[in-house]
DNA sequence: ATGAAAGCGCTAACAG
DNA sequence: CTGTTAGCGCTTTCAT
């Protein structure tokens, strides 16, 4: 495994000037920058992370904390988190949390990942006061997409909006029947997302004067599974909503599929909508409320990697530099704008086609 | 920081032993393992991963190279190696190439990863003949999914034999004109699986004695989009077919979509059929030949670390022990089974109900 | 512009 | 069973 001091042995001159040539850092003649570079290339030379590290006292790394990789918003999160680390030299180590509150455990509340990483990224988890006590002792940026926390990098839409913008759009074609699906009590601990659209629909609902009639709060789990279950459920009430509001595109689809086994036609007898914009809604016709999922993966990815540049004012002192968006501490906070897409899963109630 | 030396500060003992302690050594008293674990805890002290890797010359860390995060297939596969990895310490290190030639160039033709991780999983890559020989030089395990190189631990499914699945059935229901839908020319560049289904379907239809007419060979990208364009040229044929054969569900869906516009009835006018049992599939009533994803990224993750536990015979000595499935070399070969899962979107030709 | 020397925080060999 | 002594392969002062 050849070593830097292959490189500086081959070009005759000491480690620290190949070091500093590599890094492209200043003090170091043209002619000998190219020598070693050339030498370097020769070798096939590459520096070992590790001890780079170890001496610089920096991992070149950014930590991903994801509830679960095979879901399509954090898939989508991470895509835009590796475009924009891409190019930076910045590696991702991604950690899953699959549900288990054991790894939870380990990465949020041991001083395991501060020493892994360089910043880390926490995705639609709203870190408990210890865990954000924790965090903050790292010293080291951390960034949060669908919650929020003082101290931290957010990156989020507005979900009581979101739901305000479902309902609305389905009062307006007149329904005052409008059930929910949404996530478990698992899902709403702490997921804010969950929470905040289901507030957001019962606002919305009274803001409109309607009932929130018992039955029509029903779980869907995020899943279309989950979905379909809840869309059984709601149609064997004696009063059946005449609109379905999922929380997401994934349990608005399998309010579909329950909708149509149960022999009722969309959006004629039920009309249908969900959140995020999924690629699939636009296949199944689905009126969604849309979200930008990649740009927020790229939006705060960027917010770390300013951070890791020093360019947010750590511990902005008193006299900070009034101007700027929100930005308290080394943080900063943007939220993405939503927008409702309507397609053919909605229409007025007791339509005839 | 708190460090192995405040550890050891604290129970009066040397760095060396808190070391062995901590690491669950031989050679270590209970009494004195119990006050070293006890303090460690009190202290909230982790090693560093750096500086015990620069020691002992291991990362605890497994690279996975992915050509999209995004997919599915994908998205399944690290959600298996993730699993496996659970538990075994070893943190996964995410590396998406998203098509940039760069990023493989990189990873592949360097020795950058050969520093960061303890061994490699490349996913539905074929790497280069040069690209090989790199890697092996490397001197740890790499896995390979959904392609086979000599001297890697493989995992895959039969491509070709997937398609004579599919046809199979296609033709059963008395089928002739069987059109399908594959990758484009990059996906079948260095992906194995778009070719061999490829190569599988005419194999199939050449078999029946069924005609391969010019113009059902269509390219879909792998994606929604790409088939629902491959099924609107497909329907603009003079002649078009009464069956489509999608190498994955993802374009079969996107067929279905193109069906529908083009006012065709699925499966009374065109039958449609899928590889993968993507969870859309069961959703929509997709006949698919499912394979079993998750369970291969745990069958090569679990062949990695078997790797790394030195169970598996590195260089194979001349007289390697005979009776194991194939193994060259330190390699491991595994073939999954694939099922027709047949559903409602297949149907005899000519069907009217 | 370059070199020498001193670590970074651990683990590994070898003593005892 | 435990301690001592060397590094692992870089980066970083501090000289020169």
């Amino acid at each position: 495994m050849t070593g830097i001091r292959d490189v500086a042995r081959e070009v005759g001159m000491s480690t620290a000037s190949v070091s500093r040539a590599l890094r492209g850092l200043p003090g170091v003649s043209p002619a000998t920058r190219h020598r070693v570079l050339e030498a370097a290339r020769r070798l096939g030379y590459v520096a070992s992370p590790q001890a780079a590290g170890l001496a610089s006292g920096t991992t070149r790394t950014i930590g991903v904390v994801v509830p679960f990789v095979t879901r399509w918003y954090f898939s989508w999160i991470v895509q835009g988190a590796q475009d924009r680390l891409r190019g930076e030299g910045y590696d991702l180590l991604l950690y899953n949390l699959g549900g288990k509150e054991s790894a939870r455990e380990r990465l949020l509340a041991t001083r395991y990942l501060a020493k892994r990483v360089d910043a880390l990224l926490v995705l639609a988890l709203t870190p408990t006061p210890e865990e954000q006590e924790n965090l903050r002792s790292w010293d080291l940026p951390v960034g949060l997409v669908g919650a929020e926390a003082p101290g931290f990098c957010c990156v989020d839409i507005d979900d009581v909006g979101v739901s305000a913008q479902a309902v609305d759009h389905l009062v307006e074609l007149g329904h005052e029947r409008i059930a929910y699906v949404g996530g478990g009590l698992e899902d709403t601990l702490d997921h804010r997302a969950p929470r905040l659209r289901a507030e957001g629909w019962r606002a919305a609902m009274a803001r409109h004067g309607l009932p929130l009639v018992p039955g029509y709060d029903e779980v869907g789990d995020f899943t279309m599974a989950g979905g379909e279950r809840a869309g059984e459920r709601l149609m064997e009430l004696a009063d059946p909503p005449t609109a379905i509001y999922a929380a997401s595109d994934e349990m608005a689809i399998g309010v579909l599929r329950a909708l149509r086994r149960a022999g009722r036609r969309t959006p004629q007898d039920v009309s249908v909508m969900g959140v995020d914009d999924h690629e699939m809604a636009s296949f199944l016709d689905l009126t969604t409320v849309a979200q930008p999922v990649y740009e927020q993966g790229e939006a705060i990815t960027a917010m770390l990697l300013a951070a890791l540049r020093g360019e947010l004012a750590a511990e902005s002192p008193a006299g900070s530099p009034a101007g700027s968006p929100t930005n308290q501490g080394s943080a900063t906070r943007r939220t993405f704008p939503t927008t409702l897409v309507v397609r053919s899963s909605t229409a007025p109630p007791g339509g005839t086609g």
